[in-house]
DNA sequence: CATGCCCCCTGCACGC
DNA sequence: TGCGTGCAGGGGGCAT
């Protein structure tokens, strides 16, 4: 989504904002509009789930997309900036909660049916004790994120795998999907106590190395594939994304597994009430 | 401190 | 066709 954003929103200027509704997560401040119109973006980041906009006021706009919640972007005139191609046709305006209108040509709608999804504007020289961000885990694409550090993170943990990777502070920026597509690849079972994928002492090995070396693909391949749609989300230009083509495991109860050479089937399981979808055979 | 559960909200698939 | 039920990508807040 950053990706998708950034062509039309760095270095360029609010023209006009409009905050349809402002119960979102939380309540948009009352100046929200204000406080964005005629300020101009600096530079586009992304912390585990979170879209950071810096903007040349000193705040960074900080946004969320929650479960539902997707970025749409119209080009006033022609469909290509900076070689990237938008062509938003999507008509459902019904959860357009807040609509940006950039000196870039473009209108960015932000539309969230179930209102999960956030904003807040935090100021730069806050950012590194806001607590959104404060108690998250390492970058999983970062070179920082290693399998001594996910041996070390998950040391001592009593709690299942899949809920550990689902921690936003042992590994920041996996949802359930990627939990459950990692742990495939990695032969790791999402039931597996969460402690024995290190060895005693918190030491990396075999299982960490191909676990993070999973965590790593699997994102990699999302990003490469325009991320995840299911429903409602979308990517910039409003088309779903590829990635569920993809899955391995998500979403494919009773499919036989795709592991080369592993005759089980993926089966749906409920952690923390949350769905996992595995192979118990290859799975271990 | 660590863990798990509930809840926020809307839309959709399903069974009757 | 219409209605009730269960479920969905996240994560804060609270009870245990």
């Amino acid at each position: 989504m950053r990706r998708g954003l950034a062509p039309v929103m760095e270095g360029a200027r609010f023209v006009e904002v409009v905050a349809h509704r402002g119960d979102l997560r939380w309540p948009l401040p009352k100046d929200f509009v204000p406080r964005l119109k005629g300020r101009t973006v600096s530079g586009l980041g992304r912390r585990a789930k979170y879209l950071l906009v810096d903007l040349d006021s000193g705040e960074v706009l900080v946004m969320h997309l929650g479960m539902s919640g997707s970025f749409r972007v119209a080009l006033d005139r022609g469909e290509t900036i900076a070689g990237h191609y938008y062509h938003d046709r999507s008509k459902d305006t019904a959860h357009d909660h807040v609509v940006f209108r950039m000196s870039s040509g473009a209108t960015i709608r932000f539309n969230d049916p179930r209102r999960f999804g956030s904003m807040k504007l935090v100021p730069r020289a806050m950012l590194d004790q806001e607590p959104l961000l404060r108690a998250l885990g390492p970058e999983p694409l970062g070179n920082a994120f290693d399998a001594a550090m996910l041996a070390q993170a998950c040391h001592g943990k009593n709690t299942s795998l899949k809920a550990a990777l689902l921690d936003q502070k042992v590994v920041a920026g996996l949802g359930n999907i990627y939990v459950c597509e990692a742990l495939c690849r990695a032969h790791l079972s999402p039931r597996r106590k969460a402690s024995t994928i290190a060895d005693r002492h918190g030491a990396p090995n075999g299982r960490t190395e191909r676990l993070t070396d999973a965590i790593k693909a699997v994102l990699k391949d999302a990003i490469e594939a325009g991320g995840s749609s299911l429903r409602d989300h979308r990517r910039t230009d409003g088309s779903l994304g590829d990635f569920p083509h993809n899955f391995r495991v998500y979403d494919r109860e009773g499919a036989p597994c795709p592991t080369r050479g592993c005759k089980g089937t993926i089966k749906r399981i409920v952690q923390n009430g949350r769905s996992t979808f595995f192979c118990p055979t290859c799975q271990k």
